[in-house]
DNA sequence: TCATTTGTTTCATG
DNA sequence: ACATGAAACAAATG
């Protein structure tokens, strides 16, 4: 699902493929996920370009002139770039057409995104009570927004309005990799331990983008290309469990992951 | 038919 | 005022 790293790959195929290029038309769908008026989209798109590209947490912001086009990808959502007389890729939402023949859709099988105009991306954020963006920031933000965090370590990375761009995929994935309950106080990890978090956060979403966050290309010693129930642990074999923690699936290994 | 999926929102409670 | 966490919601699948 489109967690941090999905949205990092979708925004450097929009920086490649749909920049610089008039938008010669804009298709609608009749969808949910529009925010605003479809004549408020056209109006900021229709005969400009692109010309930048920038992602927060799970958002995506594409300039248009002086406003951004901004999209969610909900669980569903990702872009698809074809060339005029291809099929149209199902279940697109919103399509720009530009004047090379080519056409950008944002599609959402289960309408479960949005798409909004907007002027200011740091407006928004509060609006949206957007957190920082935990891979573009540095311990000390990190430490900064988790401080005033209780109960479980998994929520408070899931939380976006203090962290953004942490998901349930991949929560489970740090927590594995550092070896740390889900379950985990978080008034119980010392600076140290919050430290060492913070660099395997880094690592893992580094790591996902440079597979195109296709889980099942992660290396073979991460979780998730073994998150099933059953499925041995690629460290200690034991039997990867499911649990729920704070109402979502949780996948982790009993003998590998300690509370504190 | 209904449980399951995930990200977000809403609402009751502490 | 603020944080938490449970529940609800969205849509589609099997």
């Amino acid at each position: 699902m489109p967690e941090l790293p999905d949205v990092e790959i979708f925004r450097q195929y929009a920086e490649k493929h749909a920049l610089n290029k008039k938008i010669k038309d804009v298709e609608y769908f009749d969808s949910r996920v529009l925010q605003t008026s479809k004549q408020m989209i056209t109006t900021s798109l229709k005969g400009k370009e692109l010309s930048g590209t920038q992602r927060r947490g799970k958002y995506l912001f594409l300039r248009a002139g002086d406003r951004y086009m901004v999209m969610h990808f909900g669980m569903t959502g990702y872009l698809v770039y074809f060339k005029a007389g291809d099929d149209k890729p199902d279940y697109a939402q919103l399509i720009l057409d530009f004047d090379n023949d080519h056409s950008l859709a944002y599609i959402s099988k289960r309408k479960l995104g949005k798409i909004d105009i907007i002027d200011d991306i740091e407006a928004y954020s509060k609006d949206n009570d957007l957190g920082i963006d935990v891979y573009d920031s540095g311990f000390d933000d990190f430490m900064k927004a988790m401080k005033n965090k209780r109960g479980n370590i998994k929520s408070a990375l899931m939380d976006q309005s203090h962290v953004s761009g942490i998901g349930n995929i991949y929560a489970d994935e740090v927590l594995y990799q550092e070896k740390l309950h889900p379950g985990a106080k978080i008034q119980d990890l010392d600076e140290n331990k919050m430290k060492s978090l913070f660099n395997t956060i880094q690592r893992v979403f580094r790591t996902a983008i440079n597979h195109k966050a296709n889980p099942d290309d992660l290396p073979d010693h991460y979780l998730l290309p073994h998150r099933s129930e059953g499925e041995s642990c690629p460290d200690c074999r034991g039997k990867i469990r499911k649990i729920t923690v704070s109402g979502r699936s949780t996948y982790f290994c009993p003998g590998c992951q300690v509370k504190g």
